[in-house]
DNA sequence: GTGTAATCGAGACGGTACGTCTCGTCTTCTG
DNA sequence: CAGAAGACGAGACGTACCGTCTCGATTACAC
């Protein structure tokens, strides 16, 4: 969010302070953590992380940028990598209880609170599509990829309707707050959603995850794009 | 959102003014679809409709119990009536399209940003849930169970996490921001997720989807708020 | 130097607090007589008057302002009126004496730091001119005409150069500090511009002073406007 | 004002650049000439000076003196010599003639500004004084003392009030700003004041002063600085 | 009709945080 | 090692809204 905080640009005069920045950066999660994003104020984090306003003004635009920094750099987890030795449909079921694990967790209110920034704040939007959304959403197109490649998923389906179909309704339950985001809730969902993505009747690459899904694939219309 | 307005409470003194109350929604409406959420003020809000501040204090706590209200009452697109004539399945195809519609619309920046404010305002997301996320869901909850008496969609589903499969993509798209809300995706996603309420094969009251789309037309209605 | 603090403007609306008007005034001034004019800041001001900020700059421009106003109503000797009693050549030497001593005092520093304001801030040295030189200038250009009528002063002095002759050394000791505004300065000082008022020499109205001023008046030049 | 900028103190390492020192007083002066004493930043004067700011701190204290050096020696006009050529009385007008041209030039606004932040700042006031108000009032004290000794003026004048007589009205138009520093004005102040520093009459040494003023020439030069 | 009581507009108020600005110091690299 | 470049801590600036309050003027019901 920080304008690339090109740290060499100058090649003159002081060089940034790794230290403050680090500061300002653990300042503004512990205390969005501690009182909730609203009530996060940029001289609060100047304060606690013994700073002055004008150093944060002058490296980021505003609070929501300090703490989409913040939360990237220091708690953001890390995406997690395809093993080869699972079977894909495991491999996202895993992904589904891991970021439901994560959004159910302390991080869950800081990144419903900078999905929130980011309808008013295109920036914020940015970083969290480019940071968050984007790697994870990557990953899992590699892998929905593989399986395709491996005949274990159906070959037609739409790649970014199906992130959105096993994702989606998990960042819904956090924000829309109408329902707990718990491991049912998750098993249910892949139950529902991998279904769609069964390689057709008659494959015989099925991973045991396919066969759990009812053994036996529906065989109905499926779009893709 | 407000004090539940009991107009009627006083019994004596000036009653409450009809039409300082509407002129207040309909600026607060106009001025967030204008400028957005966030830029919007209390000040503004008076200003346009010609009232003074006391007097959106005396019957809202803040702005966004104000916008709420005026979403509501005025933009908030009815809920669709189950229609006869077509299919469980046609019909929350149906719906999935309505509600992106909606939110591709100006609206959907509105119900994003009461959606942002729900985080921070537990009261926001309050309303929100009670008057436009719950009757959609009741709704559906309805035509779902109606699906699975008729035989039309398996009976072992989750009715929640259904729901939230079905729309909760829709809304991570218009809050992510990553990809468009158009229909084609919502082709794609509908037939993703129908794959899941199919009822097992071999099931004896239901032919495959395919056939069994038109030759079983659910009778029911629904309708709320 | 308040926008003419016109209290009763509107006619609507909650009106100005007197109270808080002159606690700002009262702040402004007591700390400017604690620390220094430069060492005042408008938020001090706000805090010990227990008043916001923005209740200030609603009424005054900046700091400058306050205390202007503050002084003017607060401190600001009164001007002292012309007795018929004495003689206008005592009078006026009463007035020199009068505004050393003002000068000397506290309120010295506080007139000088509003002059040197008035260097940097043209609506601080109109209220200055319009609120303390001009009324004094005022009163003592009557006084010299009254002179002037009765023979007691020459007919042909220039009344404008003539009060800066009288005044200007006065602020010019205050200001430039290079010498002490004392009695003996203003006796010296007396003596000296008083001869340059002598009614010429023959007058038949010479009052006590006009002789005790070595009752030889000079024939000289001299010019006037 | 600087700290002495002993130069050549160091005896070892790289001497003190003469350039930055001049290219920092220019830049200075044509700021203060440009905006305006208050509006100048020490920043600018770095930048357009093309100078660190850090360079400014090594040797002046403050803005206030890096303007007061720059004023002393860039622009400060050289003081009258005495021409013999002259009366006193002719000298004296012509050195408040001389007074008054200056301030009411650009460098008017310069010494009134630092007048004014002498008020705020002793050290200014210091500079000021010793560089600019003593050296004056030493040279003016000279010719007095010879119109004394050579019996064109009176002999119990007080000096130092004598000065403030002739000049502090000047500086009181150009501080006071009430009302203009023109030649008219300083034909009248000059003819009023002269007149309290005629011998008596009947001083056995000199004639009327109209025509002592050439029969008399002083005998004296004088110069400062 | 005449109270009585609540609403309305206008707008001042105490607060709080904003984002900017300048100060004077410091830290690093370059010439 | 002086100097440029420029980041830094400090803290005041003037602004913007917040949500509350005090006014006088305006309704409409109750008597």
């Amino acid at each position: 969010v920080a304008q690339s905080a090109d740290t060499s640009a100058g090649l003159q005069g002081r060089p940034r302070s790794e230290k403050a920045r680090r500061a300002i950066l653990e300042a503004a999660i512990e205390l969005v953590k501690c009182d909730g994003f609203a009530a996060v104020t940029v001289e609060a984090i100047a304060a606690r992380a013994g700073v002055s306003k004008a150093t944060i003004y002058r490296w980021w635009p505003n609070k929501a940028a300090v703490v989409a920094d913040g939360f990237l750099e220091l708690t953001a987890p890390e995406v997690l990598f395809f093993m080869e030795t699972g079977s894909v449909r495991e491999h996202l079921k895993l992904q589904m209880h891991e970021l439901a694990r994560v959004l159910a967790s302390e991080n869950g209110k800081l990144i419903a609170a900078l999905l929130a920034e980011g309808q008013a704040d295109p920036e914020v939007a940015k970083t969290l599509r480019s940071h968050w959304i984007s790697p994870r959403r990557e990953a899992t197109r590699e892998i929905l990829r593989h399986g395709i490649e491996h005949g274990e998923l159906r070959a037609d389906i739409d790649l970014e309707a199906t992130m959105d179909a096993l994702y989606g309704p998990i960042y819904y339950r956090l924000l829309g707050g109408h329902a707990p985001l718990d491991e049912h809730f998750i098993e249910a969902l892949a139950d529902h959603v991998m279904v769609g993505l069964n390689a057709p009747y008659g494959s015989n690459k099925i991973t045991p995850i396919a066969t759990t899904n009812r053994m036996k694939p529906v065989a109905d219309e499926d779009g893709n794009r």
